[in-house]
DNA sequence: TTGTATGCGTTATCAT
DNA sequence: ATGATAACGCATACAA
């Protein structure tokens, strides 16, 4: 049972008061350099570790940033490979901020009464700001935690409030870029696969889709856009109903890699090979992408630098800069890799 | 500005005393009826919340189980799938017993003087208990923590302490079961790409694939077992190195999907057909593995469940049961799918 | 330069 | 059944 040493234990083998050690060991410039530096030493050799919880009990500031993340209906949360590059840079960034992360996990804070409540639960462990990660932005409780004066990062999502700020890639731009790529390929009969479209990203990313297709001039037709919802196996289902129609695409933009992925296995199970006969762009650039068969062309996401700017805004808003641009947007980058080439 | 509601306030409102509050809330008996219902009626409207800092502060519980995670060098954290996906299972378990997640990311807690280290934090944060994720048996400061008397879970790690239970797959059974599945479907020449070696789960896997063939009764060569580090770039080369040889296997173990699907792009590069002229076979079940071209056969690790493992274990052992098995392992299964066939 | 005292929001121990 | 009151570990305003 070793005790935990205490900044009383401390005192009292440094031979002072509580209120000294408090000082030197935060820096304050009135205390004599030799008081200081044996305290110091007492403390590294008792190996003294402050209580977070006392100190965020009088300063008000608990140096802990909580996340929220979850994923869609009928995915379990943690699935989408997105999301956890997002949260590595997350991570990174407030860790060199001097912050953890606080992953809420239980629906039922504190004394376990009362309705499940996103509020609640960060006010709970008084984090200084929260990061939100494939929430929806019409629950409710979504709504009332932003109306908060809590700082707030969403993230690929439409959020507004007091202290919110909205961090994601340049969607439609990227979509456009993706199809202009195919285009320059030389397709034209070019469809989509739509992500899930009550998700901004899902949305953002049909738009860009429609408007390269009408800037290249090309016919919009609703047959080549079916609907997804950014995992594999739709993207497998989409890309068999749009082989079977009368005049099939030569070439596809999915929403997302998974997606893409998916396509690619439906096009080898008909007999099509990817590139040749099938030009299959995807979104995201996950982990996998460069090695899959064939390796994917795509638009990459800046994950990391998602999470890094949702941690940045925090790390600002959290020490009280409260004018700054309450949406930050990514720009995507074009990676030619095996799936697309010009059309047969 | 609006204040946050506190104790106190919610006793003014209630006409009670703080301590009367406190029990009502907690679920004491020796509490009136009506007096329990205005205040937690009040409670309610008011919005309360009880502030974690200050009742761990009490009751020294805080909750919490914090989570060390990294992934070897080179390799930025939170990089690997399978860490997420166990990660994700943590969550859940916790959670369903009133538990959040700490995610350490900072490394200079409290005053910020001092080396890095995990004991440090953990107990800066007074959390209840620690699941340790891809860290370094070895490295000093984990064997601090290790003989710390906090109750500590390593996953997919050796480790000993006091308070540490272990929780892995059965990763030399599984290995060698691979192995007889290739075997049984014809296959002599059986080739290994092994993980990193210092990993607890890389020297298993390469254990039981060394058991498998001998139990097999084939030849045990050493140019048959190439070494790589779990990820998809290593497994590709060991593939090419394999493929070169001048009796080339006609089947592979690798000892994760990553690197089988590597090496599945290497065998296309050079063109061979998977599973025509190769047949190989993955460990872990990754999200991806079905919807890879074609999609692997594997042995699936249930993640979910050693995260849920690691769950139950920390909470029992914070409320206090210390007679438990320090070591747990989870079954594997063999998951056919198209990455093996007979031999040509 | 240092010590004392107060308070942060709770729970827990006494009384009553 | 309820109310004071003392902790919990720390930071800080005020004295000295």
């Amino acid at each position: 049972m070793e005790e935990r040493t205490t900044i009383k234990a401390l005192a009292k083998a440094s031979g002072v008061s509580v209120g000294t050690v408090s000082r030197a060991l935060n820096g304050y410039t009135d205390v004599r350099p030799e008081t200081r530096e044996r305290i110091m030493r007492l403390a590294r050799e008792l190996d003294y570790t402050p209580a977070a919880a006392a100190r965020s009990l009088v300063t008000q500031r608990s140096h802990i940033i909580g996340v929220f993340m979850e994923t869609g209906e009928g995915h379990p949360d943690l699935q989408h490979p997105f999301f956890h590059e997002v949260l590595g840079g997350l991570k990174q960034q407030v860790g060199s901020g001097g912050f953890d992360l606080l992953l809420f996990a239980s629906e039922r804070p504190g004394n376990g009464y009362g309705p499940h409540s996103y509020l609640k639960r960060a006010r709970h462990h008084s984090v200084d700001g929260c990061a939100l990660i494939g929430l929806e932005p019409d629950d409710p409780e979504v709504r009332r935690l932003a109306r908060a004066d809590i700082p707030l990062v969403a993230i690929d999502m439409d959020l507004d409030g007091p202290a919110v700020e909205v961090v994601m890639s340049d969607n439609e731009g990227g979509a456009a870029q993706a199809v202009g790529h195919l285009h320059a390929l030389g397709h034209r009969r070019i469809a989509t696969i739509t992500g899930m479209l009550d998700s901004r990203p899902g949305a953002d990313r049909l738009r860009g889709y429609r408007a390269a297709v009408q800037a290249a001039g090309l016919a919009y037709r609703d047959d080549y856009v079916v609907y997804g919802d950014f995992y594999a196996e739709s993207g497998r289902e989409a890309c068999e109903r749009l082989l079977a129609l009368a005049e099939p695409p030569t070439a596809i933009f999915a929403a997302s890699d998974l997606m893409a992925i998916g396509a690619i296995r439906a096009a080898a199970e008909v007999g099509l090979r990817v590139p040749e006969d099938l030009s299959i762009i995807g979104f995201d650039d996950i982990q996998l992408s460069p090695h899959v068969n064939p390796p994917l062309t795509t638009m990459r996401q800046d994950k990391l630098g998602l999470g890094g700017a949702a941690g940045e805004a925090l790390i600002a808003r959290v020490a009280g800069d409260a004018d700054r641009s309450p949406l930050r947007t990514l720009p995507v980058e074009l990676i030619v890799r095996g799936s697309t080439a010009p059309p047969a």
